[in-house]
DNA sequence: TATCTATATATGTCGTACATATGTATATGT
DNA sequence: ACATATACATATGTACGACATATATAGATA
């Protein structure tokens, strides 16, 4: 353990101790560091920590205080398909179906006439393109209005960030086309459900409708 | 933006660049530096943010290398009641509701007759215990244990990561406890449903298990 | 060949100095 | 009295040189 790990420690405490929350100031890096008795460049390097959380941001000559940390901040740089093993790779691909599957109930507390036209006219689009290309990008605009439908501005950003993942895992499984699936279920189905359906049905077909991700799974 | 900012843009593209993967060796600190034409001070401080987010590491004499960077390492930091906001803790209760709803496909493909067995002790030991702090240790093992069951590695841990941020929602929000529920699903009644029934059957009764829960979304 | 010692090395920490952005105080003009 | 410009203060941002420290490698010895 070296020094800077156990000053980032006593910083943590510090601010529990304090009840410090976002907005407050805290003291300046010169005072922190006399405090603990260490330099200021190896305080500085655990405040970095903090700023890079996220729980922390400094300003010239106003001094530094605390912020709320976005859990997203820095997810895209985790969440690297180069970086991350197969495991952890699968783990996210089916943490993604975990979520499509789970967001129903709010879709159907939350669904709007508004949100129900918008997935129609994604739809109409959808049937009417001819590119296979031009078909992708919708299916995925699909997929996210339903993410956005459900209200959960964390689900919705989740998404955002497990799709690349997803998309090379797809890549990486060859998993076989929807059109091939012969219980294929399509959007319009689900969208038929979604306005005079129960949850329990819209799961069922969902479900259907992933079948050869699910396929996926031992 | 300041210098440090470009940095770490500049080693983002670098890294990418070379096609590191876990386990390579990065140049120096001071070689990285010259290459960049900036202090040591400054890389460091821009290196350092990689090492937070656990993308690299370094140890003394030899040098930096790429790592496989941990998803959870500073969640818990991350995930505090105090730093963050009701919208997105209440945004992290229903991902929770998410995860318990949509990991029973999971169930269903992974359990084995151990499990089961695990399951039923744990309810036995339920059933049995009079306290109600005692029945709530066993209702959080018999969820946990859902989660081993699932197979996924992230999920389980993610949950784990979750529960604190559960139990202050539960708190806040006083929920109803299960037992007013004349809808009860105990764990019994689930336990059988995963051990003959169908995932369909199996969220149904899960979701009326979860009805207090429910209940907190509009 | 095995063990011990000396040396090399790259990160970790320190102290000093200066740069820079920004806030506050003061002086001046209308 | 109010508006504007200037000077000064301040805390973070960056740089440099030095030294500490843990660890790897090379060389010497038994």
């Amino acid at each position: 353990m070296s020094q800077v790990d156990r000053i980032e420690i006593n910083l943590y405490e510090y601010f529990r101790n304090e009840n410090f929350v976002p907005g407050d100031s805290i003291p300046k890096e010169v005072e922190l560091a006399e405090a603990m008795g260490v330099s200021r460049t190896a305080m500085r390097e655990a405040l970095t920590r903090f700023k890079t959380l996220g729980i922390i941001e400094s300003k010239k000559n106003r001094g530094m205080s605390i912020t709320q940390p976005d859990f997203f901040q820095n997810m895209n740089r985790i969440l690297n398909p180069i970086l991350l093993t197969k495991e952890t790779m699968q783990d996210f691909f089916e943490l993604r179906l975990v979520i499509e599957m789970g967001i129903v109930d709010l879709l159907f507390i939350r669904k709007t006439n508004d949100d129900l036209k918008k997935l129609e006219n994604i739809i109409e689009k959808e049937e009417a393109a001819k590119s296979k290309s031009e078909k992708l990008k919708l299916d995925i605009e699909f997929h996210s209005t339903l993410y956005q439908i459900s209200g959960n501005h964390t689900i919705e950003r989740f998404q955002k960030i497990l799709m690349p993942i997803f998309d090379y895992m797809n890549h990486d499984l060859h998993i076989r086309s929807q059109e091939e699936n012969e219980d294929y279920i399509s959007h319009r189905v689900l969208l038929k459900i979604l306005e005079n359906g129960t949850a329990e049905e819209f799961r069922m077909n969902m479900h259907k409708h992933l079948i050869q991700y699910f396929e996926q799974i031992k």
